[in-house]
DNA sequence: GCCAACGTTGGC
DNA sequence: GCCAACGTTGGC
């Protein structure tokens, strides 16, 4: 059984409609601890949400992780060494419905949330009844 | 454009 | 080690 996630892209910056395009997709930048620490939970065969951040703010696909994770090729050489970590994503469908944060927000069902507990987190664990919650909010893989 | 949350930096 | 200042994220 595959774990899931949420993660998060602002789509001036990086748009599902680029990750489709792109098929296979580096997810890089990522320079928070607890962000990095979930992108290395990462197997091969995970899905994850795809998230718009501030543009659209909405669950708008579903990308599968197909390389777990490796350092990071965006980052800087600095005074200190530094283990960022990126993984590969691949587009596999868009929800029919996208599924917008103020639904999210507003159901019962999907109070505690990492996407609104921990609102600037921008990689988020999301447990199997959430995600199977949210599958059907968007009318995917139905 | 504003603001809350929160991580990081640097002075002490 | 504490804390104020500051920068960033991201919703509103």
């Amino acid at each position: 059984m595959p774990n899931y996630w949420l993660v998060k892209s602002e789509p001036d910056a990086f748009s599902w409609d680029q990750q489709v395009a792109n098929r296979i997709e580096p997810w890089t930048g990522v320079r928070n601890h607890m962000a990095k620490s979930n992108l290395k939970s990462m197997r091969l065969g995970d899905l994850a949400f795809f998230y718009h951040s501030n543009i659209g703010r909405e669950i708008v696909g579903v990308v599968e992780i197909v390389r777990e994770a490796y350092p990071d090729p965006s980052m800087e050489p600095g005074p200190k060494p530094q283990d960022w970590v990126a993984v590969d994503m691949q587009a596999r469908a868009p929800l029919p419905q996208p599924v917008t944060l103020a639904t999210i927000k507003s159901d019962p069902a999907l109070t505690g949330i990492a996407l609104i507990r921990l609102s600037r987190l921008s990689v988020c664990p999301i447990s199997p009844e959430h995600w199977a919650h949210i599958c059907t909010l968007g009318g995917y893989g139905a």
